[in-house]
DNA sequence: CATCAGTATTCCTTTTCAAACATACTGAAA
DNA sequence: TTTCAGTATGTTTGAAAAGGAATACTGATG
């Protein structure tokens, strides 16, 4: 009698673009930190991920987006900040709904892998 | 009126173990590879990848499956060979019809997308 | 018109991780 | 008992990506 390890099976989505990945989990935690501090310096921070790096990849998303996710505001009082459009606030709910819709089925359809 | 780009879904899935990742379609390529030539050698010039690598996947998924997946043969006229094991066969098969399942689901599922 | 905090951008260092290299080991068969 | 092709394994190298570090730019506000 095998002593029975336990399998199961993960999943990692994105959303696909003409030009390649454009939007993952990733870019999403990204949105939403954004959100919740109002720059993307302190959305970094709290990610614990280089300035440099976050504005890459906001510059990415507003570019292949159809309408920019994020909007910045430059100069100014408290130096200016970054925050969602609403396109951006619609990105996070979708994406997580279709995740959530996925999973869901995934866990329903599969279990007691074996290998 | 928008140019509406066109976005897609797209999911990669693996299948985890306690240990972490266990079997994605990377090594799944590999044992299609092995079956095929008969070799982790010839596997892997198949996939232009390099020996070395290709045999420490395959240690690595014998460890982790309960039975192994891949028979090593070890010297001998042509110097042994490689060949799946039963196990290793019914993991491509498993893999790829839940794949599929999936896949499925999502194209029924999300379709209009807009970012 | 100086300040200030965040955005924008370049450059350089470090890390990581894959690929390449090198070298034993194995055992059936001639 | 030599050959041979594949397995087994350590070491080295190199390129790409991540991670700083440094610097200029912006504009509301006092």
């Amino acid at each position: 009698m095998p002593e029975n390890k336990k399998y199961d099976i993960k999943v990692r989505l994105w959303i696909e673009e003409a030009e390649g990945p454009f939007l993952g989990i990733g870019k999403i935690w990204l949105l939403e930190n954004i959100q919740k501090t109002g720059s993307i310096t302190n959305a970094a921070k709290e990610m614990k991920m280089a300035y440099r790096q976050a504005w890459q990849l906001v510059e990415e998303m507003n570019k292949r987006a159809e309408t920019p996710l994020v909007e910045k505001l430059l100069g100014g009082k408290g130096g200016g900040g970054a925050r969602l459009t609403e396109a951006g606030e619609r990105a996070i709910t979708l994406f997580y709904e279709i995740e959530k819709r996925i999973k869901d089925f995934i866990e329903k359809e599969t279990q007691n892998l074996k290998f």
